[in-house]
DNA sequence: ACCTGAACACCGTTCAAGT
DNA sequence: ACCTGAACACCGTTCAAGT
């Protein structure tokens, strides 16, 4: 039996953890997600993870950038000012149309990260906890700021409708309705909650809430940014 | 020495239990919470918590639930249909000023919600994860149907408003921006993220942030609010 | 009824040792 | 360089025992 030869193929490499540790998340929730078990699940020892991040709560922030890489954000690439300098504006049939551009953006990308988000409901928490030093959510803060002020928002604007935006798509799924109220109708005692009668409903309609309550809160955030940015560019009434 | 008498009296109770927990929770956060430290603070073993409480969690949810407690709901008491019957107008000097009743009342609660969030953070991912079964949170989410509904939303909506105004006042807590950034400029590499040269302001300038995107947000919400009010009161228009 | 110490089955993380 | 077993200082919770 020689002995063996240096560069064996190492067992774990972090893209493995991570996806193992996502794939954990996703079935057993965040509490279910031990080092040992993670290890186990690897086929290795709980200190091995050791050697590839310097904290299991790295390993869940890494999990949580990787669901924030997968938020679409194509749609801020050609984002212009609403009117004035066309070389802006995106090539195609739009006509005026320019002018809706960031509202456009927003709506799409609100929509490609909440179903990001959906996808993986259990490490919603982590990713709510702030981009902290994540890159992917850093992009995404950086991407909506950038566009916004490209399209003629003031920059100190441009920083709260990045943040205004985070808390409610955040909030969608970390507050969520489907989730966040329980199964059972004795819970709601009609005499103490006289219009909790729907609270109990089942899981699917809870759902249907959800995604009405999103759609319906988006829309009315950008009616009322689209107020806000008229009143900005034309002063005078 | 004589057999002391059976009813001396209780060193802990739930109230003290919950006390100490959420005292523990603001100074120290949720993860400095353990059975065995908690205990120490009231002057007790540990395993005595489980007399009051039947799991740990049950401690936080009590400290949730204190917290939603906290939250004014008198402003619903007055709200009344947009026109038509005036008997569930509020007395005063609001002549016509009734039409915006649901939206006055939307606005200050969502404030006075904001600041119990906003004196308790370390609580609110308890608190964001649902209502579940605690009292003060179902009692939250039932005024506010209540009162939508009695300002003449169709049931339907009033659940949507609900969800969507819990999105957006958990998500400015949750998700705030002010926590979620970190303080060191080192962090936001400028060739990275060419738009984030402000992201590491001082932690002031961030608290900053967060109140004008929640007014800046609150104010867009009820804005386009609103407008689906009076779309649905005048369908021709 | 309410509190205790001992015990159980877990944790995250460190470290010396192996290859 | 990367993995291991042993060890440390913790966990939440149960339970028999005390008053």
């Amino acid at each position: 039996m020689w002995r063996m030869a240096r560069p064996r193929k190492p067992l774990l490499s972090r893209d493995r953890i991570v996806e193992a540790a996502g794939a954990l998340v996703d079935a057993e929730g965040l509490e279910a997600v031990s080092t040992r078990r993670l290890a186990a699940a690897l086929g290795v020892s709980g200190p091995s993870l050791y050697n590839h991040f310097r904290t299991k709560d790295a390993i869940l922030e890494a999990v949580a950038d990787a669901v924030s890489a997968r938020v679409d954000l194509s749609m801020f690439d050609a984002v212009g000012v609403a009117d004035g300098d066309g070389d802006e504006a995106p090539r195609g049939d739009r006509g005026g149309g320019a002018r809706r551009d960031w509202r456009e953006a927003l709506h799409a990308w609100a929509h490609s990260y909440r179903d990001a988000l959906a996808d993986h409901p259990n490490i919603v928490p982590v990713l709510a906890r702030g981009p902290g030093r994540r890159p992917a959510g850093l992009r995404l803060a950086d991407a909506v700021f950038g566009a916004m002020t490209e399209a003629g928002w003031p920059p100190a604007h441009a920083t709260r409708i990045g943040a205004l935006m985070r808390y409610f798509i955040l909030g969608s799924a970390v507050a969520s309705f489907a989730r966040g109220f329980v199964d059972d109708e004795a819970a709601y005692d009609p005499v103490d909650y006289p219009h909790l009668g729907q609270a109990h409903l089942l899981a699917e309609r809870r759902r249907e809430v959800d995604k009405g309550a999103f759609e319906t809160g988006l829309k009315a955030l950008l009616d009322g940014l689209s107020l806000q940015y008229e009143a900005l560019r034309e002063p005078r009434a």
